[in-house]
RNA sequence: GGGGCCGUAGUUAAGCUGGUUAUAACGCCGGCCUGUCACGUCGGAGGGCGCGGGUUCGAAUCCCGUCGGCCCCGCCA
């Protein structure tokens, strides 16, 4: 027996035509004169029919079909007029079975394999062949494979080569923890697992290659998320003699190819641009989502020109150089008390100390609000007039340092667009945010670090106060969102090896260290560097969106849970003691408590 | 490191202010049925409630601990 179609091939027009079908018994109906069978692979379903008049020799075999048996059946085509199934892109024909081959038979699965079935996910991914087995995972992963050839092919054209970097490669410092291997033939020694191919594809500009590409695993030892794994794809490029914007250019093309594979439209270029500094002020998030409005209103100036309304941590928040900002929620997103705790939970989860808020009632006056009786009613009505308050409008305050009043509004404006639903279902965003901060002050150690990394060229605009004022300095650095979500994000690269030398200097690392971590890529941009930089996309961010899946573990074929595991393998897993012996490894015992 | 939700037949859930034989749907097994496609129909089997302690005359139900899954904060240059 040999296949001649697969399950999700046969038309109307093949009727008549002899075939051959393999596939997974998808379900059976037996109405005891014939036998309907489903049967699937990854292509689709086609119904197969067991009829006792015309397939006399495999009536026998057919009942004793079970879902999950791999079989063949060999027979007719046949129209299946006025009974097609419509909802079937096979469903116009069926197979009349003359012959059934069993191949092999299955026992019971430990859920059904079918579309929306919520078996839960720890056991789906204990047995995660079978889960991707339903049709709907099926298809992710053929979306991801489609999506993936588009981009291969379109950097292909643009001239991009694709050149593999180490995985192994020395640990460096800052940035995600690693991942480390240790050294069989240099005892006490590591390897790190390449957290990205930052340095080597700058290396690679430094040896001439122009553009470089490559869909690279990269890993990072940090807490997982519903869109962080511990090892994940990015689509890394880097070109020489480049500003943003022909980055941008080139990536912005991907997105098209990818939203036309997926969707089938292509978003307009150029994308919108964003300074990081507007999309702080705007939506309180580096990563907004524009999809929806809802945006912080500044009322500082407004709050100072009445000298903060007698209300005394207003005057204290200005005196100390504070922010005064506010979303004003309109009444037709109504906001029960109740609802107003929650939130002030939600912002002291967030690190704030607390939610002031007020309802405006028709006549302008507030209540619900611990300001009623203290707040002068000029500042009141001034500050009803600017968040264009109408009744039952709530406001909800935030006042203090300003990334600390930008980022809990922005994180109350995501749960109220969550809430109400406040994004159109099937909008999709793009847009990029620029001139980030080059450095940003650690909060556990008050030093001075690189928001992207040490690599990433300052504004060139800024350069003289690189020392003097080095946190306003900006980066030529940039972030593709994506419906609120960083897809991707690179920079233009530092090329000479003064400029580089005096970042190292802010960042406080000495020339000795700097030597000892980054001998090679220095000596590099010593020995003939062009200009370049480059971009990284998130892979499975991007086919996650794309494929309206809910989380990044959809749409990669064997993903580990939150705590890294893979249920399915059981990796990680304790290894011998001779194992640790060879790469010359001793455990340092459990803790005592 | 912290906060929250969850764990009951193969699966998904109900039961959880403590009290006879733990309930349903789907699945599974068997009978009947030639146009089903969530086939129908009749019948049947199947769990002691993640695990370990405790309280109690009595624990899915209350308490403590623990394991695991998910969401979130921190973390992720």
């Amino acid at each position: 027996m040999k296949r001649t179609h697969t399950c999700g091939a046969l038309r109307q027009s093949d009727a008549g035509k002899e075939a051959v079908l393999f596939g997974w018994v998808a379900s059976r109906r037996n109405l005891g004169g014939c036998v309907f069978l489903d049967l699937r692979d990854r292509s689709g379903i086609t119904q197969i029919i067991v009829d006792p008049q015309e397939s006399a020799g495999c009536m026998a075999a057919a009942s004793e079909l079970r879902p999950e048996w791999v079989i063949g059946v060999a027979g007719t085509v046949r129209s299946r007029g006025a009974n097609a199934n419509p909802r079937l892109p096979t469903g116009a024909v069926e197979l009349l079975a003359r012959d059934i081959q069993v191949f092999s038979r299955s026992e019971v699965p430990p859920f059904l394999i079918e579309d929306g079935v919520d078996a839960r996910e720890e056991l789906r991914l204990t047995h995660r062949f079978l889960d991707l087995r339903r049709p709907e995972q099926n298809a992710r992963l053929q979306l991801r494979h489609r999506l993936v050839q588009r981009v291969r092919r379109l950097l292909d054209r643009e001239g991009f080569l694709e050149i593999e970097t180490p995985v192994l490669i020395k640990s460096t410092p800052g940035g995600a923890r690693n991942f480390l291997v240790p050294s069989r033939l240099q005892a006490g020694s590591f390897y790190a697992l390449a957290e990205s191919p930052q340095i080597f594809k700058q290396l690679l500009m430094i040896a001439g290659f122009d553009r470089y590409a490559q869909i690279v695993r990269c890993f990072r030892d940090e807490d997982l998320r519903g869109d962080r794994q511990p090892e994940f794809t990015q689509v890394d490029l880097e070109m020489s003699f480049v500003a943003p914007a022909d980055v941008f250019a080139v990536v912005e093309q991907i997105l098209q190819e990818m939203f036309e594979e997926a969707l089938g439209v292509r978003p307009e270029r150029p994308f919108r641009i964003m300074p990081y500094a507007e999309a702080m002020e705007r939506y309180g998030s580096d990563k907004p989502d524009t999809r929806f409005g809802l945006e912080l209103r500044d009322v500082t100036e407004t709050v100072r020109a009445h000298g903060g309304g007698g209300v005394e941590m207003l005057q204290k928040a200005l005196a100390d150089g504070g922010r005064v900002k506010a979303l004003a929620v309109p009444p037709e997103l109504p906001l029960s008390r109740a609802e107003l705790d929650g939130l002030e939970e939600k912002v002291k989860e967030m690190g704030g100390r607390g939610l002031t808020r007020a309802k405006v009632a028709a006549d302008g006056s507030w209540t619900q609000t611990p300001l009623a009786k203290r707040i002068s009613p000029e500042l009141r009505l001034a500050l009803n007039g600017a968040l264009e308050a109408k009744a039952d409008t709530a406001l909800l305050f935030q006042f203090g340092p300003a990334r600390q009043v930008n980022t809990i509004l922005g994180g109350l404006r995501l749960l109220l667009g969550q809430k109400f639903s406040l994004v159109k279902p099937g909008t999709h965003h793009l847009l990029w945010v620029v001139d980030f901060p080059l450095f940003e002050r650690s909060e556990e150690t008050g030093a001075i670090v690189a928001s992207h990394h040490p690599f990433t060229a300052p504004h060139p605009d800024d350069l003289d106060h690189l020392e003097s004022d080095p946190l306003s300095v900006r980066a030529r650095a940039y972030d593709l969102v994506l419906d609120g979500v960083e897809v991707g994000g690179g920079s233009i690269r530092i090329h000479d090896s003064e400029t580089q030398a005096r970042i190292f200097k802010v960042l406080g690392i000495s020339d000795e260290e700097a030597r000892e971590k980054f001998s090679f890529l220095l000596q590099a941009l010593r020995l003939g560097a062009p200009p370049h930089g480059g971009l990284a996309l998130g892979l499975d961010r991007l086919v996650m969106l794309l494929a309206g899946a809910s989380s990044i573990r959809e749409v990669i074929a064997f993903p580990k849970t939150q705590k890294g595991q893979d249920l399915m393998s059981g990796a990680p897993a304790p290894v011998s003691p001779a194992q640790l012996e060879e790469l010359h490894i001793a455990p340092v015992g459990q803790k005592n408590q």
